[in-house]
DNA sequence: ATTCTCCTGTGATGTATATCACGATACAAG
DNA sequence: CTTGTATCGTGATATACATCACAGGAGAAT
């Protein structure tokens, strides 16, 4: 459960008078590993700010294949929420809790004062875009350069990374689907993997040992 | 040339006097078709407001592969400049004229200032951040879902519709580079489309015919 | 006119990945 | 224990696309 202290030093570049505002008027939102924040098509009314655990922002297609855009983290904003919250447009992105996760909510009204008000929350706001552009980007660099293997070990060390454990919890099933990609494929490249001693396979869950950087 | 009357009418949505500013402070770039506003690893030093012209805006990796990324038209802005130019960054992208360009250059001092000062300034970068993100998403999803045919369409459409012409001035190695594919590739889809009647084909120019919307 | 260079067309072949088909294993529920 | 339901492994085949090899044509330069 994140405390009045963990936002202050996960916000600490804020103005002290816009932390105090912000934890005063700051809706606390709590999801469970698995829960959706936000699906396809779904009004967005405020800012997201996340306090604690991973929020995996993807995209999705009419065939229920995905994208993996970004993972956000404790002390990260979504950036979609910013904009589309300040036009009151409908995302067209998903947004699911990896593990438990925290979010305070910010109505959208307050987004524009705070920005015309506050130097910090607009270079905040401005910083968040900046950041969530480039991951995109990475992304992007990922999906048209890279060959499954080399996208396969990017998805393993972003879990590692977000998660911090070298456990992952999914089905050769649901990488597949996050990679576009299928489960016999998965299971060929794992072996691949695990007979380099990069990972070591479990039941609906891989062990990343050592995976080169 | 775009006139001073111009920049009023691209830019109505900015208070009287800011748009006053703009005009005073603004300084006017001209590029010819195919020159290079940005490259990477460039520093950034302003914001870039697009006044005539269409600008390219793509990503390239080490072996010179390309990634497109969208289009800039009269009255837009690179989201990119805006950011990094707030940070002092350098760019991670490439930016083209696709014809002939105006360009309007807004030094990075005055953009927080107007940020603080201007709602419709602050408006205004976030709608860019807006737009762009989405148009990075749509990009996104065509080169994670989409087969080189479909791919190739939108190629057409978005030159036809960027340059409102029906006449798109380039070799096939030149489209095949944006792609990501390879000549041969692009010589083969051309002809299925010029066998349905979709396109004609000239020396150096594809003429666009008719496209399915 | 000759040469050179760039653009285009096309068959043959290679490679990455998807899909199909099937069997084996593991765990949960009855 | 039995049955059902995910999960995983693996060979065979299919598909999209890249690459190779080569040839013909168009325009520019000499």
């Amino acid at each position: 459960m994140a405390t009045a202290s963990d936002t202050q030093r996960l916000f600490q570049q804020f103005e002290p008078e816009l932390l105090k505002k912000v934890q005063q008027v700051g809706l606390v939102r709590k999801f469970k590993a698995e829960d959706y924040l936000m699906q396809t098509g779904q009004q967005i009314r405020s800012a997201v700010l996340v306090l604690d655990g991973v929020v995996k922002v993807f995209r999705e297609d009419d065939e229920g294949n995905e994208v993996f855009m970004y993972n956000l983290h404790p002390g990260e904003a979504c950036a979609i929420s910013m904009t589309c919250a300040a036009r009151q447009l409908s995302s067209q992105i998903m947004a699911k809790a990896l593990v438990d996760t925290e979010v305070l909510v910010i109505p959208v009204e307050l987004m524009d004062e705070w920005a015309l008000k506050y130097r910090s929350w607009y270079q905040f706001v401005l910083e968040t875009y900046r950041a969530r552009f480039e991951e995109l980007l990475d992304t992007l660099d990922h999906i048209a350069f890279r060959n499954l293997d080399e996208r396969l070990l990017w998805y393993l060390k972003q879990h590692q990374k977000s998660l911090k454990s070298n456990f992952i919890k999914a089905s050769f099933t649901d990488i597949a689907l996050e990679l576009n990609s299928s489960r016999e494929v998965i299971s060929r490249l794992m072996k691949k993997l695990a007979e380099k001693g990069h990972v070591k396979l479990h039941k609906n869950e891989v062990e990343i040992l050592h995976l080169k950087m």
